[in-house]
DNA sequence: CAATGCACGTAAGTAATTTTCACTTTGAGG
DNA sequence: CCTCAAAGTGAAAATTACTTACGTGCATTG
């Protein structure tokens, strides 16, 4: 089987070198791509003025074993290429751009981050996590406690006992109660700051494991045990999100997806102990977002 | 032109309530994307073990006009989620796989909830916020509760008085201390929590202004004056992450979004000086997120 | 225990794609 | 110029795929 990913390219590639006939129908596809994509072969063919088997000849040539390939893998790749660009309506109201260009960098940004993560170091978080008999989640400012208070709520659905603290005096006292089998998790977009660092530090003392979540070589990924670590372009222009936060997140729901996969049996019963304990609150028991 | 854009979350919205024969189709499909798109009816009628019939009569109900639409659409819509998750290296350790399907998720519900977007929603919620003298973000349950606390912080940064809580009691009392141009922002996975919709009624009552985020058509939807809605199919299977909380606040970054382009200086002159109130802390002033 | 309605498969009907084959054009060599 | 091989082309046959119509069976309801 023919490798060719991208259809549009291949032609683009090919043009002016097609047998004349099979030239019209390159012609006619390359200027209607959306529209060619919908049509059939003899509709094409018809649009091109030539005979059908030529239009399946170009498909050939083209690098496709017939119509029915050539069709599909065009559609393919003109909604990719498309994805971002608005598509056939060329009218986007303002709001609908800042939707896209959102939601476009909070794509670009999780991709980017996925080819980064260790799955060693992810394989090791998670050995320890599935392993860890309570776990601390800390981080400081708003974004990271936030990514912290998340990965308490995750981890404590699985059966494990989590808090999560952004107060940098109650993680350092918090740090010195930790112990063997015990788990500090810190959080921090620069890895810098002095209260991750010092209470990393004291877990370790007293014997809990540690593991970070932070960008590439900041002293908190040092100095854990259990280094993730993600270098993420943050973008200058302050009118639009920074991604990390949610990448952050998404991480921390690979680690939990992970841990989950290793508890089966604890895991789905806890899950069913706090649904249980819910209906009560919302009529609705179905399967639904756990708890709101 | 028919409004579904994305085959694969209409089959996931579905997915349990197809008709007992096509829900083995939907079984298969959903568990064969790439594959699927290859096929031809008969052959996926096989594999399903149904009749080429039923095959066709799953396409209709899942909304396309027939097999051949439902295969170009799902073409199209296997190629947008695949196009970040690089080409299907088989090599994929098991937490590769994790990672894959943990990031594949996310992105394929960030492209469902990107056109379930209602523009004009979006664009008077931003009017709303960039309007109001404070903001409060109010939220109930693990993720909700921290939607509420990641909105807050992030339009802090432009120079709104933010808050965030998640204590029902306490969100009842801070919407009747709300008075004209104060907002008042719920988040709810499911809509229905009480403490919420008595806290919207509440801030109603005394002038506030208030929106909500939560999902298609539920009671909490009804009560507020904007009203954010999206219906995010959320996944079966507890090992996986549930999506929506990280949609909620990737719809919250387009909100804020577009509020800073709506007070531009002001936001700015916000942002520099949280940066330089942080510079003491850590010694990193560069182009970071800021406040970690 | 009808009656109604939905789900499903069979099979017939229709349309699309692929292949075959014969005819045409092109261009190189005599 | 002519000839011949090679490549290009379309018409139509052959294959394959998709759609629709119809009848059966099962479940639900009155």
């Amino acid at each position: 089987m023919t490798k060719i990913i991208d259809v549009i390219s291949q032609m683009r590639k090919l043009d002016g070198r097609f047998p004349k006939r099979e030239q019209r129908v390159a012609d006619f596809v390359i200027s209607n791509l959306e529209r060619a994509t919908r049509l059939t072969q003899n509709e094409i063919a018809e649009a091109a003025d030539v005979s059908v088997a030529t239009v399946n000849r170009f498909c050939q040539t083209v690098g496709c074993e017939g119509f029915r390939d050539f069709n599909i893998r065009l559609a393919q790749s003109v909604a990719v290429s498309l994805q971002y660009l608005g598509g056939p309506s060329r009218t986007d109201s303002e709001s609908e751009q800042l939707v896209t260009q959102v939601f476009g960098a909070l794509v670009e940004t999780l991709n980017l981050a996925r080819f980064q993560l260790d799955s060693e170091a992810v394989e090791q978080a998670v050995s320890v996590l599935a392993n860890a008999r309570r776990i601390s989640f800390i981080g400081v400012g708003g974004g990271s406690a936030n990514v912290a208070r998340e990965g308490a709520n995750r981890f404590f659905r699985l059966g494990i006992p989590t808090e999560a603290h952004a107060d940098g005096y109650f993680q350092r006292m918090l740090a010195s109660t930790l112990s063997d089998g015990d788990v500090i998790f810190a959080v921090s977009a620069s890895g810098q700051p002095a209260e991750l660092l010092d209470s990393v530090v004291i877990a370790q003392q007293y014997g809990a494991k540690s593991i970070s979540l932070t960008k590439v070589g900041a002293p908190l990924a040092r100095l854990a045990d259990v280094s993730i670590e993600i270098d993420i372009p943050e973008d200058q222009d302050i009118y639009k999100p920074s991604a990390s936060r949610l990448v952050f997140i998404a991480i921390v729901d690979v680690l939990a997806a992970g841990t989950a996969r290793k508890r089966p049996e604890v895991a789905k019963e806890y899950m069913r102990r706090i649904r249980t304990s819910l209906i009560a609150i919302s009529e609705d028991t179905g399967p639904k977002p756990i708890g709101d």
